[in-house]
DNA sequence: GTCGCATTGCGACCCCGTATCATTGGATCA
DNA sequence: TGATCCAATGATACGGGGTCGCAATGCGAC
């Protein structure tokens, strides 16, 4: 349970509610990906909408994450790093972990310059078995 | 307009059916990604399961390739290498580009070995825009 | 031919997210 | 302290995208 920057909603612009303090509370309660249907489940006073809301401007704030899996659903987790990284996916227990590579960035902005294109964003997201399922030491 | 490989249907089990070959036509006809609606609408007398699975099974083979934009939406295209690559989305004009680079896939193998990761697929989209729309010469 | 299984088409259904809109809440300023 | 006004909320309907269930059809093998 780490804590979230609320500064960072109020920082913006944003009101910082009673329903988004609730959301950013169960947020902070858990540690692992999840759906906005499980979120919401825990939250039933605040309406559906009122969480994708919160979620979307989470996202925006980078504070939560999205994380598409490999068959095309998306999850959210909290951002711990607040930065740009990429995720490590374990199909088998569901984690992600998330990281930094320098390395990769630039390999991915230097196939942008060699196709004259002008980079925004991208991502990565890698799929297997972490080293716990694997039953490494 | 390119041919699309029918054989590895049949090599792989599967049967050659009207309905399947009228879908791989009309997908040899287009050259630009496409929605399972828009290549539904073009095949009114195939039903629209039908259509969606017979992507799913291009898809499985290879043949077609998924294409994730970064509002979250999907896309599909045919693989033009029908082996891994990435994409370059144009959010202008919404073309795809596949690019292959060996010196991308090896940084991120390196990052799932050094997490002792056993990687199963990885993917990595770069969004932003292509030289046609910079109006580079 | 006919047997059996893969495939199809139809429609209902499901999941995830957004739009609408009337209502509420809270910051601001007199 | 109260009036004002806009952001935010909640309920609900809606929409896109995809799957399910099931009866009917059509290959392919024997």
């Amino acid at each position: 349970m780490t804590s979230i920057p609320t500064g960072r909603l109020e920082d913006t612009g944003y009101r910082l509610t009673a329903p988004r303090r609730a959301v950013i509370d169960a947020l902070a309660r858990t540690d692992r990906p999840f759906t906005i249907e499980e979120l919401s489940e825990q939250l039933p006073n605040i309406g559906r909408a009122t969480v994708f809301r919160t979620i979307k401007l989470l996202h925006e704030l980078d504070i939560v994450c999205r994380v598409p899996l490999e068959d095309g659903r998306i999850r959210y987790e909290r951002s711990h790093s607040g930065r740009h990284h990429h995720h490590l996916i374990c199909s088998e227990c569901g984690s992600v972990t998330e990281f930094v590579d320098p390395a990769l960035d630039e390999a991915i902005e230097q196939n942008a310059e060699s196709a004259r294109f002008e980079l925004d964003s991208h991502n990565a997201e890698l799929y297997g078995r972490c080293a716990t399922c694997r039953r490494l030491p």
